[in-house]
DNA sequence: TCGCGAAACTTTGTCTTGCAAAGTATAGCT
DNA sequence: AGCTATACTTTGCAAGACAAAGTTTCGCGA
């Protein structure tokens, strides 16, 4: 019926759904508005956006204003990964709204 | 924006979200049915399937036909949990096609 | 110039899981 | 009695989440 091994383990993981969603519906999020928005200690949010990065869904860039500040922003791969992965849900939506 | 803790831990696992989906879309699943269709191990798929239980989610149904047959299916509780979840999908869906 | 604090990590350690392989129990068939 | 299928349980390992504490780097104020 489906198949759930498709399911993007990267992504279905709540912290990292919660890091591809937000960066979904922006161009680009900093370090702390993460932090904020996720509730999420720095070393969690550190390790969760590195594994994000290592799977070449998400890029960094670091800025020195007044304070240093990193951005966060999803990839072309990352988009696309995530898109396939939201497809799935819609399937997994439908089907259980049944 | 979206409170990614409301997620259930129970549901929100590859092999369980499986079997919460086929669940869903029928009364009742017997084991091996479950097992060809998410090609799961037998531990693997009783474990899971006991998480389930545990929670309250899957009521369990022991018959004894001409070889050993138990069926599954959800409770009221895992009925309305699994649509709970099922809203939270539709949420992130919906901001991650925007 | 000497801290001081903030940002962004890294390190460490713990604790929980997933998962598979192998073993067990029960019942029917031959 | 022995074989097979179902439905488990047990064991063990490896991976991962997560938090707390330590580290580095910078700007700024005393």
């Amino acid at each position: 019926m489906f198949d759930f091994e498709k399911i993007d383990k990267v992504i279905h993981e709540k912290g990292r759904l919660g890091i591809m969603t937000l960066l979904a519906t922006r161009q680009s999020w900093t370090f702390q508005d993460l932090k904020a928005e996720l509730e999420m200690s720095d070393g969690n949010l550190v390790t969760h956006l590195r594994t994000l990065h290592d799977n070449g869904y998400v890029a960094v860039t670091k800025e020195m204003l007044d304070r240093p500040q990193t951005s966060y922003s999803l990839t072309a791969k990352g988009r696309t990964s995530f898109q396939d992965y939201l497809t799935i849900l819609e399937q997994i939506v439908k089907a259980g709204r049944s």
